[in-house]
DNA sequence: TCAACATATGAACGATTGCTCATATGTTCA
DNA sequence: TGAACATATGAGCAATCGTTCATATGTTGA
């Protein structure tokens, strides 16, 4: 007979949180998990950056710059304002820099 | 002609970090991208468990737990030990912990 | 109002990902 | 040693992802 862990089972399933919350989760890291959006990140990590500005310094398109801060803003990570033509992009909040700042001490032990 | 940005450029590439750390950075992040993975992290917040009990809790089959624990222990995110037939996987550190923290405040605000 | 600029968006395509299925490896006990 | 159990692994397939290309939207100044 296998082994039984239905105590453990009870016990650990009664801490889970809900599943619409867990995939909420898995949908927000999958936005750091691409290193053209982690670059973004990090160019706006000290000041506010437009468009074109942050395409010049990844060496990237527009396009695809900008459907890149759609995923980061879907996922309320940037906010943006416009002046005349230009639009700038900033970090939404400190979430952002914390949850880096914990990636790379991860991998730089 | 298109609006200047060489100053900035200058200033914000001297800050950022090496292509190379970039892209673990992003390889990290996209292991947390996954709800399956994600509740396994969960499953682990508290305590140690074995591959089949990991299966049974998430109603998923063995083979696609391994797989997934394989992704996870490259990553050094959990680690495992041996004893008898059983594997049992646990958090590797509290990296783990606190980007998952993290994400979950950034959700719930 | 129209040309130039800045940004956004939709379709399409190749690449990556997560699961399943079949099977292999490793361990215990009779 | 061989049957039962626990886990790992490789191939294959559908689904998702990130980019490009073409084009649309929005803003300014002449």
């Amino acid at each position: 007979m296998p082994h039984n862990h239905e105590e453990l089972l009870k016990h650990v399933s009664a801490d889970m949180p809900s599943d619409e919350l867990l995939q909420d989760l898995g949908d927000l890291f999958k936005v750091f998990g691409d290193t053209t959006r982690i670059k973004i990140m990090y160019a706006l990590y000290e000041d506010e950056m437009c468009v074109c500005a942050i395409a010049d310094l990844l060496k990237m398109t527009q396009s695809a710059i900008s459907h890149q801060l759609k995923v980061l803003k879907a996922a309320n990570l940037v906010a943006s304002r416009r002046e005349g033509k230009t639009i700038y992009y900033r970090l939404a909040d400190e979430h952002v820099k914390s949850i880096i700042g914990q990636g790379y001490e991860h991998i730089t032990e």
